[in-house]
DNA sequence: CTAGCCCTTTGATCTGTGTCAACCACGTTA
DNA sequence: TAACGTGGTTGACACAGATCAAAGGGCTAG
């Protein structure tokens, strides 16, 4: 492991080199989020470095061994859950900024796999060490939990939309959320790539890859979107979510 | 904190009496769960109170300034979420022994709704206060971890029961998920009262309350429950659960 | 005890989505 | 450049569950 020594380029993850949430340009949406310059410094100690993960490989796999959390540094996940009878569930995308695999703290185990869809980068949060941080800087603690809240609302926000909505009100709440939270991230909020498949949609969803992908022709025939391959470009956002109310139009 | 002298009588929520943790017959459920004896009457001080709600109250509200978790002492609650179009979803159903109201850290106000299913009461838990003793008790820090990260793991085991399941299927989980929960606190897992209506089946279960109807009759035809209203009767459990394993039987 | 209402059950029919199948487009490898 | 494989689209048809409808049963409030 010998220093890179490239010149006119700023180096990343140079050995030796501290991970710094201070630097961060993500900071104002991931953990650090509300913390002081001082308590910053502090949490840069915490961050027990960087991993990279290439396109589908996992970040990590149910039943490994919890002991960290990742903040997202660049690239983009999925996670699922299977049971033993093969069934298959997409429970979320996670994109640079979030927090992923605190579904392992209840058991000191994983319990969900965690796959990146792009090559992808992450910060490892030693979880003893968060713990212990936390129990210093209150504004980390509480933010912290924040996170994990936010976390079970947004659940919510999927158990409303499977249990509720109908499969073209689902497509478009999906691609609304998406948008938003590119656009939190500085990127366009109506066009972007999708890094997943159809099918992994679906499974997000609740609906076959057939149906995503008769509902993604449905959306452009009606000057919607326009789709290509994986590529969206999102073009009456106010139809788009007027999609959202059900169909009648509010009664019942 | 003043003797309480009255004799043969266990005094409950006399003016002035402390609530007690330490004493709770559900503390291996609850958040002391895992303390020791010095930092359980600790914990005893955070406890803001009881409050007794009656069935069809509610304990909060969406919307409502979030001041405090509950710790149910008593009784059964539903939560659900409704959006401005009028769609309803009941997110959980919550027994005695378990946490509610983490949904509102995040915004600082509630997200759910939160109504009692039959009389019940509650343990008050001030999150502020929480906070601070988290910050002092490991241990205490630790479960209340646990306990968030428990709730956004059952609700994946939602999403999949919603993403995945058939409507018998999802029956099939509920009960049994509900039998084991009473089993947990040493109530019958073969006999009990369904607290909820069909159609808070149904919407827990994103199903209409006529199929919930209907799969309860087709289970009581095949022998694997006796029903009567509310009253539920578990006769076969082993085929109840092999009904999990999906059509086919694993393939696919 | 009675009236009223809500909850539940059951039947008949309709429909949105799943299933099965064929074909196509793109990207990768040889 | 050709051949392959993965992922995407589209069509025809089937079916689980929704919807509409009607009737019965049990609480709850007077």
């Amino acid at each position: 492991m010998h220093a890179n020594v490239k010149q006119n380029v700023i180096p990343l993850n140079v050995p030796g080199l501290k991970v710094a949430c201070s630097q961060c340009n993500l900071r104002e949406l991931c953990l650090p989020f509300g913390l002081a310059e001082e308590e910053l410094e502090r949490l840069d100690t915490l961050i027990g470095g960087r991993r990279k993960i290439k396109r589908g490989q996992h970040l990590y796999r149910s039943g490994d061994p919890f002991e960290a959390i990742f903040a997202i540094k660049a690239g983009f996940f999925k996670t699922d859950v299977l049971t033993e009878d093969g069934r298959d569930q997409v429970t979320g995308f996670q994109m640079a900024g979030e927090i992923i695999g605190m579904d392992g703290i209840s058991t000191e185990a994983h319990t969900c796999n965690a796959v990146a869809l792009e090559d992808s980068e992450v910060c490892l949060i030693p979880f003893a060490e968060l713990e212990s941080l936390s129990s210093e800087i209150r504004a980390l603690q509480h933010h912290f939990h924040k996170v994990m809240s936010r976390e079970i609302v947004r659940d919510h926000g999927v158990m409303m939309l499977l249990g509720t909505m109908r499969a073209e009100e689902r497509l478009a709440a999906f691609l609304l959320n998406l948008s938003q939270r590119f656009t939190a991230r500085g990127y366009s909020s109506a066009e972007f790539h999708l890094r997943m498949t159809r099918e992994e949609i679906g499974s997000y969803l609740g609906l076959k890859l057939e149906t995503v992908s008769r509902a993604f022709s449905r959306f452009q025939d009606e000057g919607l979107i326009s789709v290509q391959q994986k590529h969206i470009r999102i073009l009456d956002i106010p139809n788009l979510k007027a999609l959202l109310g059900p169909p009648g139009g509010g009664r019942h």
